[in-house]
DNA sequence: GTCTATAACGAGATAGAC
DNA sequence: GTCTATCTCGTTATAGAC
C-alpha cells in the first residue's frame, strides 16, 4: 500500500486543495479558479501548490479526473439490476443529477469552455467509461446508430444546461428526464442509415 | 436621423469595436475579451475605448444586445407563413443555427458562464421578445404548460451546446432538430397539470 | 476622440532559504 | 514541504495633455 503517514498527509493536502479548487468554481465559475485563491483558501501560499500541481491545466485535469471518478462510483454503487431501459434510466438520472448538484462538473466535463484546458489521456480514458457503458445499454435496446446515441446525449445535455442555468436549486427540468427519454426511445428514428 | 457625419463616426467605430469582441470570443472564448486585446484589434489604444464602452461589462451587454438584434431580424427576415408547427420548426431552425454559427452566442445569450455578467433591463427586454414569439407559437399548437416550454428550450439547447462542443464545423447534432422535435411535439405529455 | 502615463491589482511561475 | 522574494506579464480603470 502507499499510505505510509507521509502519503497520507500529501493525499490529505491533494483532496484540500481539489476542495477548494471546486469551491471556488461554484462560487465564481470555472473560470475564476486560480492557484492564488485555491492556495488562499488552503491556507498555505501560492509557490506551495507546485508540490501538488504542476500547472494550473494540471489542476483542471486533477478536478476532471476525480469528477468522473466519482461519477463512475456513483454508477457502481447501485447494482445492474432490471432492464436495460430500466439501467439506462437509472444511469442517465445519477449522470444528470451529478451535474446539476455541482454545475462547474457540467462545464469541465462536458462542454469545452476552460481555454487551453484538454483532459490528459488517462483522464480521458475514464470519460469513455461512462461513454463506453451509455452505448452499451443503448445497444441492448436495439439503438445501434450513432444518431441514437447523439439524440440521446443531447437530450442530458439539454436538461443539464437549462436547469443549472436557469433554475439551479430545483427540478424544473430535470424532472422531465424519464418521460422525455422514453419518448426518444420509444419513437425517435433517425432518416438515414449512418 | 442620428446620422450627422459625426454620428457615423461613431457608430463604425462602436461596430469595430463589437466585430472584434466577437472575433476574441471566437477565436479564445468569450472569457478572454479583454479590453485591451479588443483596443489591439481595432488599432486604437485602450483608454480610448472608454469613450464608447463604460466597463468591460457593459461591452458584453452591447454584445448580447447585438445578437438579440441580429436574431430577431432573422427570425423577420423571412414572413411568417404556413402553419404553426412549420412556423416553430422555422424558427427553431434559425435559433440552431445562429449559435452553432458562432458558438459563443450560446455562451452568452443562453448560457451564465461570465462571472458578473447580467444583462440590462433594455437588453433583457430584447430576449423576452424571443421567448413570448416561441411561447405564442407553442401555444396555437395546444402546447400551453410550462413543462412544454421547457422541454422545448432543453432540446434546442441540448442539440446546440452538443453540437458546439463536439462537431463545430458539421452538423451531427443539429440535423436532428426536425425530427426530434416533431416527436416531442406529437408525443410529449407531462404527467403533472402545472 | 485619441493619446501617454500611470495607478492598483492579480495572475502564473521560478529561485533559493530553511 | 513550505516559506519569502521576485520576475514577468496581463488586466481594469483614471488623469490629463493635445
Amino acid at each position: 500500500m502507499t499510505s505510509s503517514a507521509v502519503a497520507d498527509r500529501r493525499n490529505r493536502r491533494n483532496e484540500q486543495i481539489l476542495a477548494a479548487a471546486w469551491d471556488i468554481a461554484a462560487d465564481q465559475g470555472l473560470g475564476a479558479v486560480s492557484l492564488h485563491e485555491v492556495a488562499r483558501r488552503v491556507g498555505i501560499k501560492q509557490p506551495s501548490l507546485y508540490g501538488y500541481v504542476s500547472s494550473r491545466l494540471d489542476l483542471f485535469d486533477m478536478m476532471f479526473r476525480q469528477a468522473y471518478e466519482q461519477l463512475l462510483d456513483r454508477l457502481d454503487a447501485a447494482p445492474p439490476t432490471g432492464t436495460a431501459r430500466e439501467q439506462l434510466l437509472r444511469l442517465s438520472r445519477v449522470v444528470l443529477d451529478f451535474v446539476v448538484e455541482n454545475p462547474p462538473r457540467q462545464q469541465l466535463l462536458f462542454q469545452r469552455t476552460i481555454p487551453g484546458f484538454e483532459p490528459s489521456e488517462a483522464s480521458y480514458a475514464l470519460a469513455l467509461r461512462l461513454v463506453d457503458r451509455t452505448r452499451a445499454l443503448l445497444s441492448a435496446l436495439g439503438k445501434r446508430t450513432q444518431a441514437h446515441v447523439d439524440v440521446y446525449t443531447a437530450l442530458i445535455a439539454g436538461l443539464g444546461s437549462q436547469q443549472i442555468a436557469n433554475d439551479p436549486d430545483g427540478d424544473r427540468w430535470s424532472r422531465h428526464l424519464e418521460t422525455l427519454l422514453d419518448i426518444v426511445l420509444d419513437h425517435f428514428d433517425p432518416q438515414e442509415k449512418p
